[in-house]
Formats: C-alpha cells, structure tokens, sequence
DNA sequence: ATGAACTATAAACTTAGGTTTATAGCAAGA
DNA sequence: TCTTGCTATAAACCTAAGTTTATAGTTCAT
C-alpha cells in the first residue's frame, strides 16, 4: 500500500502521515521504502492508525503516545500498567466533566439554567 | 472583587481573565472598572466562570462559546435551541468515543490488545 | 512616605498539532 | 513521449489558547 491509500482508509491526510511519521508514531515495522523511496505501508498500518485516531482525538497527546509506542519494549508491565492505568483514570475525569457540561446544556434548554439570566 | 480575587476562587490565571476578557467571553454584566481603571467584578462571575472552564475544556472553543454568549441575546429561542441541541450531540460522540478507547486501554491492560503485538 | 505588591495595556512569545509551499524525482495511461 | 498524477523532503506557515515581557500607574502596610 502506498500513502495515498493510507489515507484514504484512514481518514487522514497524507501530511498527516508524514507529520505522524516524523514525531516517532509510526514504528518501523507498518513501513518500508521501495526503490524509489515511496513509502510501502503494510495493511495493518490501518486498524493501528484508527486507533491512534481513536486516543489522539481526546486524551493523549502525539508526545505521549509516542513514547508509549516507542518505549514499551523497555517497559516492565508494572510500568506500563501503571501509565495505562493513569490514562484511563484520566478518561473518566473527562467523562465525569463531560456528563456535567451535557447536563447543564440540558438545563439551558429546558430554560433552568441560562447564560443569560447568569448575567 | 479585583482581578486576584476572582483568579484564586476559579484558578485561572490573571491573565487568562484578561485574555476571556478580550475574547468576549466576559459580559460587562460580570465586570467594570473603577476609578483607577482596575477592573471590579461581581461575585456571579466565579460560577459563570465556572461553567465557562467546564464548557471549553473539551466540547466549546473560546470562538464559539463568545458567539453563544454574546449573540443569544438576538437569537430566537429555535436558534438558540439548535447550537445547544448541536453541541449536546458532539458531547455524545465524544462520550463514544473516549468509551471505545477506554476499552482499547483495558484490553491492553488485560493483554487482549497491544501496542506491540500489532507491530 | 516608601517599598513591596497589585493593577493596567500592548506586543511579543510559546506550544501543539498540523498544513502549505517550493522543489524535484517517478509513474502510468493516451 | 508527454502530460497528468503520485511520491519525496525541507522549511515556512497557520491557528488556538494562552503566557510573558516591558512599561507605567496605584495601594497598602510599616
């Protein structure tokens, strides 16, 4: 597969992927260069990409995925676990914060709650 | 209430009220000035502000959280309906999608997924 | 009445997460 | 073969959301 085809099954622009590349998280083994210095990207570069997508668009940050990515070999799975584990109590603050924000968009519309009469 | 005051009850930062203040995020409702040009806020200014952390944290950009604020005044109640039954619905999809990747994250932690392993 | 602490503004700076541009080498169908 | 399209890199550019700096006026405790 080459980049256009990534990006085509995964949404994301071609910069995207290079950009993505470039910051360490896309290890070596999605992909190759041919002759011509194309990338050749395997095909499960795409449900690896979806995930990324999928902890890029809220909770980690490039920087720390990477890492995670990059550096897990070197981890203990105490280590790991321990990263993992911080990660997904850090999900739950946002859910908690999400589910007050939905409520209280809730209550600007059945009019309890108002920015208006905030003021 | 002075500037300080305000920030040590919310925990901004002195100069993101002055940058919100900029951005229009502050209605005058919430601020004058004095004598000296210092600017006096009510105390109704810490819980809007509070609602107005919650709400840019990860659904509303300062952009559009301005706009609803400083436009709702000339929008009629289907307009104003809309925005927010919008917004609501992008919470929802963020919602779904921090589910999926918590469960990503537990899967790692259980071993049925891996950073590695899709290497 | 003076120095430390607080307030003000404008403008420059910062960081993350990309996107765009300029330039150049391959490719593939008419 | 030629032209349209795909690929590459480096470097410049962009936006959002702040933060920092420079400069100046104000206030308060001692």
């Amino acid at each position: 597969m080459k980049i256009n085809d990534v990006s085509k099954l995964t949404g994301l622009p071609i910069s995207t992927l290079r950009f993505y590349e470039r910051k360490n998280l896309i290890p070596d083994v999605f992909v190759q260069r041919d002759a011509n210095n194309y990338r050749i990207y395997s095909e499960e570069i795409v449900e690896y990409l979806n995930d990324v997508k999928a902890l890029l668009s809220v909770e980690f940050s490039i920087e720390e995925l990477s890492l995670l990515v990059n550096q897990q070999l070197h981890l203990s799975y105490e280590e790991k676990k321990k990263v993992v584990e911080q990660k997904i109590k850090e999900i739950e603050d946002i859910q908690k914060q999400l589910r007050k924000s939905k409520k209280f968009l809730e209550d600007v519309l059945e009019g309890k709650a108002n920015f208006q009469t905030k003021c």
